[in-house]
RNA sequence: GCGAUCGUAGCUCAGUUGGUUAGAGCGCCGGUUUGUGGUACCGGAGGUCGGGGGUUCGAGACCCCUCGAUCGCCCCA
C-alpha cells in the first residue's frame, strides 16, 4: 500500500460494492415508503451555526462540549457539522415560515457527524433517514409516524425487531418523576456503579438503562412514570397505544426507555432487535435500529413559538447491515470486442443497447482471447461479440431464445 | 477519555521452539489447448512483514514506543 497516500479520517468509511447496494436499497425503500405516507422531501445544509445545535440540545451536555464537529469560519462564526437532523429542521421551519404548512410532514436523509470513538455500527460520518411531523399535537401524528417506521422495516425485510414504547409524560409528569428518581437512587447511592453516581447529578433518567448489574438490581423497584402521569398525559399515551393496535403495529412497553434532553415529552420509542435474534447479533452493542419521540419543547428553545412535533431517525448503515445481501446487479448485455478492428461497431452497439434501456458494458481490453471468457464469467444475461473471420466482420449473440431476436433487431 | 484484540502481496490467510534469497489460494497480466468459450495447463508482475527503537551472531516472530483497524465501556442528540 502506498505509504505516501493520505489516509481516510478516523470513523469515516468508503462504502462500495454489495454494501453500497444495501445502502442504496435502504434509501430507495425509504423514499418509496415516505411517499406512501405523503411525507414531503426536504434538504437542509450539512452545517449550521453552532448555536442551532447547542440551544436545541442543551449547553451543558457532553454531547455539545465534546462530541460535535465545530469550527470557526473566516468570519469568526462558530459553525458545526450537523450531528442530527431535528435541530436543523426546526431552524428551517422557523426561519422559512413553514408554519403556514403545519401540520407538516417532512422526510430527509443524508450524512451526519459526531466526534465519537468508532465501533460497530457507529461512525464519525454516518447517515440517517429521518421523518418528522411538525405542528401536530395529536397522538395520531405519533401513530402515523410509527406506522410508517414499521412498514419501512417490513419492506426492508428486517425481522426480529420490535417497537419499544414509553411515555415521558408532559412537562409536569416528567419533572415529578425525575425528582422521585433522584430521591430513590440517591438513597442507594453508595451501591450504584461509579458511572451511575455521576449520572445521578447529570442525567438521572439514564440510570434506568445502565448496563451495570449493580444498578440493574435497583431498577425494577424504581419509581415508575405511570405513577406520575397527569390525566392528560395518560390519555395521550392511551391514544397512541390504541392507535398502534388499530394500525396493526406490534409494540412492547419499555418503562426504562428514556430521553436525556428536556425538550422531549410524551412518546419515546426505539425499534430494537429481539434478544437472541440474528439482528441483535449483527448489530452488537449498538442495538437501536430506529428511534425517536415527541419533542414539544424544542421550537421554544430556538426562540420560536411553542410548536408540538414528533419525529424519528434511523442509521442507514445499521439498517444496511440487517438487509439481506443483494449482491450487485448483473449486466443485461456485455459487448465483447474479439478483434479490435470492430471497436467502433461495438461502441455503436453499446449506445443502442443502453438507449433502449438495457444495462450494458464493454469488454475490450486485455487479451482478445480471454474477453469472451470474462464476459461469460461475469454472469451477464446476454453476450454480443464482434469479431472478424476470414476477413469478414461477424458477430455472435449468446442469449436466451427470448432475448436473441430483440438483440438482433437492435444491432441491425 | 478508558480497556481488550489485531496489523505479512490488490483480497483471504500460512509462516513451525527466533535460523539461508518470505509462501499459498483467489484476483490481475501474458501465453498455450490453431480456438464458439464460465475448463485445464504454463509463465509473469506485485511485499522496506503498519512505522520507529531495542534484545540477539541472526527478528515477520521476543520487548518498548508509536500509528492504524476492530470490538467493548463512557456518551448516545
Amino acid at each position: 500500500m502506498p505509504q505516501n497516500t493520505p489516509k481516510a479520517i478516523r470513523g469515516t468509511q468508503d462504502i462500495f460494492g454489495p454494501e453500497a447496494e444495501a445502502f442504496a436499497f435502504v434509501v430507495e425503500t425509504f423514499e418509496r415508503v415516505r411517499r406512501l405516507y405523503r411525507f414531503r422531501r426536504a434538504e437542509m445544509p450539512v452545517f449550521e451555526k453552532t448555536e442551532v445545535f447547542s440551544r436545541a440540545i442543551g449547553e451543558t451536555t457532553d454531547v455539545v462540549s465534546k462530541e460535535m464537529y465545530s469550527f470557526e469560519d473566516r468570519g469568526g462564526d462558530s459553525l458545526t457539522l450537523r450531528p442530527e437532523f431535528t435541530a436543523g429542521i426546526a431552524r428551517a421551519f422557523l426561519t422559512n415560515g413553514w408554519q403556514q404548512h403545519a401540520p407538516l410532514k417532512l422526510a430527509t436523509h443524508g450524512p451526519l457527524f459526531r466526534y465519537e470513538r468508532p465501533q460497530k455500527g457507529r461512525y464519525r460520518q454516518f447517515h440517517q433517514i429521518d421523518a418528522e411531523i411538525i405542528g401536530a399535537a395529536e397522538p395520531q401524528a405519533d401513530v402515523e409516524l410509527l406506522a410508517m417506521a414499521d412498514q419501512l422495516l417490513k419492506e426492508l425485510g428486517i425481522e426480529g425487531v420490535t417497537l419499544h414504547l414509553n411515555t415521558l409524560g408532559d412537562a409536569d409528569s416528567r419533572e415529578n418523576w425525575r425528582a422521585a428518581l433522584i430521591e430513590y437512587f440517591g438513597g442507594v447511592k453508595g451501591d450504584l456503579s461509579e458511572d451511575s453516581q455521576d449520572r445521578l447529578e447529570k442525567n438521572p433518567l439514564r440510570i434506568l438503562d445502565s448496563k451495570d448489574r449493580r444498578d440493574q438490581q435497583f431498577v425494577a423497584d424504581a419509581p415508575k412514570i405511570d405513577d406520575f402521569l397527569t390525566d392528560e398525559a395518560l390519555g395521550f399515551f392511551d391514544s397512541v397505544t390504541s392507535g398502534l393496535d388499530a394500525a396493526g403495529v406490534n409494540w412492547k412497553r419499555a418503562e426504562s426507555l428514556v430521553r436525556g434532553l428536556d425538550y422531549y415529552r410524551h412518546t419515546a420509542f426505539e425499534f430494537i432487535p429481539d434478544e437472541g435474534s440474528a439482528a441483535a447479533d449483527t448489530l452488537g452493542a449498538q442495538s437501536t435500529v430506529l428511534g425517536g419521540g415527541r419533542y414539544d419543547g424544542l421550537m421554544e428553545s430556538l426562540g420560536g413559538p411553542a410548536t408540538p412535533a414528533v419525529g424519528w431517525a434511523a442509521g442507514i448503515e445499521r439498517l444496511a447491515m440487517l438487509v439481506e445481501d443483494r449482491g450487485e446487479p448483473l449486466a443485461d448485455v456485455i459487448v465483447v470486442v474479439e478483434d479490435d478492428a470492430r471497436m467502433s461497431d461495438a461502441i455503436s452497439a453499446l449506445g443502442k443497447l443502453r438507449g433502449s434501456g438495457m444495462s450494458a458494458d464493454l469488454f475490450a481490453a486485455g487479451s482478445t482471447r480471454k474477453r469472451f471468457d470474462k464476459a461469460v464469467k461475469s454472469g451477464a444475461r446476454s453476450i454480443v461479440a464482434f469479431d472478424v473471420r476470414d476477413g469478414e466482420p461477424t458477430h455472435r449473440i449468446k442469449a436466451d431464445e427470448s432475448d436473441t431476436p430483440r438483440l438482433e433487431a437492435l444491432l441491425r
